[in-house]
DNA sequence: ATAATTGCAAAAGCTTTGCACGGAA
DNA sequence: TTCCGTGCAAAGCTTTTGCAATTAT
């Protein structure tokens, strides 16, 4: 379902409440592999044909921009996106390119320069599924 | 100069040495603004006009398997290169798109599924020159 | 009503690929 | 000499843009 938390972000930013913002909030609430915005788009054209690129697009920068979603640079082929705003890291599998959350990260920093809005931590290797074979 | 540590890791993997190679190791070790591919590009472009974008990619490739230089995903817009291999961070300005280096940094994780091999931490926000006005 | 948003198509930017020529070992 | 690496051009992907039609408020 498409939260309260998403509603009211977008109606403080004076963004309108539209089908395909409901659709894919509610997408990417309900899905923990961080899609990208390819699978975004397969997904909702799978539902209702006229959907475009250009819509995922548009719609992914507004979430972003009211603090729905954050985007994750994890992945070196393209952005992916990710609901879940608390503190937490990536592990990036170079065999199966899939994307999983890393909890429990402890990250001190002490030589600022500048303000810092936000930090990613990205880890890359081989995921548990790829080293027993499954993939 | 070129470095002896990348003239022995190159043999060591069995690459020959080869004048793009040469240059572009020369040009990231001299360079601390972590270069992109179209920057490497333009900057060896300069000096023999027959230089192309595949070279600076299958280089780019080979110096990462060989383990000369790192491939960072921090600009959201392309891939960017560093030939410093020590634990840092990177910082990017949302601003003008600069990234920056951030050493002492201290990383705890202690949930670890899968074997990592390399991780990166990203800082994003806005840089101590734009703060200034500078850009 | 009206201003924001969508959908389409075209284009832009980064990166990869195939293949003939040239150069390092 | 032999094979690896380069250079070129073309193509592949992700992402952006311009504009007319549509929709939320």
């Amino acid at each position: 379902m498409f939260s309260q938390r998403a509603i009211e972000a977008l109606k403080k930013e004076g963004f309108k409440i539209t089908k395909p913002r409901k659709w894919i909030v509610e997408f990417l609430e309900n899905n923990t592999s961080h899609p990208s915005a390819v699978e975004i788009y397969e997904q909702l054209r799978s539902k209702d044909k006229s959907f475009s690129f250009a819509t995922v697009y548009n719609t992914l920068d507004v979430l972003v921009k009211s603090g729905i979603v954050r985007q994750i640079s994890t992945d070196p082929k393209c952005s992916r996106f990710d609901p879940d705003l608390s503190n937490h890291g990536h592990f990036y599998c170079n065999k199966c390119g899939a994307v999983y959350d890393i909890f429990d990260i402890d990250i001190n920093f002490n030589e600022l320069k500048g303000k810092v809005e936000e930090y990613q931590l990205n880890l890359f290797g081989i995921c548990e599924k790829c080293l027993k074979g499954g993939n």
